[in-house]
DNA sequence: TTTGTAAGTAAGCAAACGTTTACTTACTTT
DNA sequence: AAAGTAAGTAAACGTTTGCTTACTTACAAA
C-alpha cells in the first residue's frame, strides 16, 4: 500500500501555524491551508476529522506539548527555588522567541473558547500538564520557602509575565532598538521572585 | 430626517461582544450578528465600514476604552507605590470579573494580528493609552522606590498576572469551590510587589 | 402638505466556506 | 503480472460568508 507522505503531514501543521501567526485564527480556512501547502483540501481530512479537530490537535500536541517539553528541559523540581524559576523562565523565553508561530497559537489558546475547552479536558483526563512544576511549587510551599497560595495563583504570578515579555520582544523587533533580550529576562525573573520594590537600607 | 436608533446601535456592540465571548472571534459573522440583534445585515454597514472596522472599534472604544476608565478610577499617580498598585489591581480585577464579554475580547486582542496592529497604531497616534500609569511608574523609578526597568517590562511584571487570575476566576465559577475572590487579589498584589519568597528571619 | 434626507429593511449578489464524492496514483503483497 | 489497498487529487456539493442594490419608512425643514 502507498505510504503516507510525512513531509506533507508536517507541511499541513507548520503552514497552519504560520497562517494563524500571520493572519490570525479567524482567517485560517481549510482551502487556504491546502493551497498554501500545495495539496488538495481532501488530504487534510485524511489526517484530521474536521477543522476543529485540526485546531485542537495543533494546539495540544504541536504547541502545548512542545512548549512543555522545552520549558522542562534540564529542570529539576528539587532545585533551589530561585534557580528553578530562573531555569523555567529562560527555557520558556528562549523557546518562544525561537518559535513565533507556536507562541501565536498559545496566545489564541487563552482567547478561543474551543481551545480553552480542549485544554481543560486534556488536563482533567491526563492529570496536570506541567507536572514537575506542580511538584516544584508544592515542595517549596511545604518547606516554607514561598507563600502558601493555590497552584493556579502561583502559576499566574510567576509565569504569566513571560508571555507578555515575549510579545514585547517581537514588537520591538520591528523598531529601532531591542529592549528585551535573554539577559533582561534574568533581571525580570529576579524581580518576580523577590519583588520589584527596592529594599530600604 | 429619521433619527438613528441608539438602542440598536448598542445592541450591535453588546451582542457582538457576547458572540465573541461565547463562540470565539473566529465564529463571529455579520449575518449571525444581525440575526441575533434582530436587524438587517445592511444596518451594521451604516455604522461600520466593514467587519474589520467593527472589530477594531469594538476593541479600542468599547473594551480598551472602558477598561482604561475603570482601572484608573480614583487612581492617584502620586500615591504611595503599594497603595497605587493595589488600587489598579482591585479596579482591574473587579471590572473584568463583572464584564466577562469585555474580558474575552481583551484576550483576543493579544492573539489577533488585526487587533494587535490597531492597538499599536492607536498608541502611536494618541500617545500612551494608560498615561497615569506611565506617570506613576516614572515617579516611583525616579524616587528610587522601584527598580529601573523600561515601562513595558514594569507593566508586564506588575499587571499581566491579573488577566490570568480573572481567567481562573471564570474557570472556577463552573466548579465546586471558588479559589479566587477579590480578597485573594490583595494577597496576590502584595506578592507581586514584594515577591513571593518568604523573607528569612 | 410637500419635499429632502437619513435610517432601516428584504432580498440577493459573487465569492469563499467546510466538507464530500468519485476517481487516480503509488506502492505492497500474492 | 495481477490484485488489493491506502494516499492523494480534482471537482463540486450545499451552505454561509462579507457586502450591496433597490426599496420603504420616519422624521425635519420648507
Amino acid at each position: 500500500m502507498r505510504p503516507k507522505n510525512l513531509i506533507k503531514e508536517e507541511a499541513i501543521r507548520s503552514i497552519a501555524l504560520q497562517i494563524i501567526a500571520d493572519e490570525g485564527l479567524e482567517n485560517l480556512s481549510m482551502q487556504k491551508l491546502a493551497k498554501a501547502a500545495g495539496i488538495s483540501p481532501r488530504t487534510i481530512y485524511i489526517k484530521y476529522e474536521n477543522k476543529e479537530d485540526l485546531l485542537v490537535k495543533l494546539f495540544i500536541e504541536e504547541v502545548l506539548g512542545a512548549y512543555e517539553k522545552a520549558i522542562l528541559k534540564n529542570f529539576d523540581p528539587a532545585a533551589p527555588f530561585a534557580e528553578g524559576v530562573q531555569k523555567l523562565w529562560l527555557n520558556g523565553f528562549n523557546y518562544l522567541i525561537n518559535n513565533r508561530h507556536a507562541f501565536a497559537l498559545l496566545q489564541h489558546g487563552k482567547a478561543s473558547p474551543l481551545l480553552n475547552r480542549a485544554f481543560q479536558q486534556k488536563n482533567i483526563k491526563e492529570g496536570d500538564f506541567f507536572g514537575p512544576i506542580h511538584q516544584f511549587l508544592t515542595l517549596n510551599v511545604e518547606a516554607g520557602i514561598i507563600k502558601d497560595f493555590p497552584q493556579e495563583i502561583h502559576r499566574a504570578l510567576l509565569f504569566s509575565p513571560i508571555l507578555d515579555l515575549v510579545a514585547e520582544y517581537f514588537d520591538y523587533q520591528t523598531r529601532p532598538q531591542q529592549i528585551i533580550t535573554p539577559e533582561t529576562i534574568l533581571a525580570c525573573c529576579e524581580a518576580v521572585t523577590q519583588g520589584i520594590l527596592i529594599p530600604k537600607k
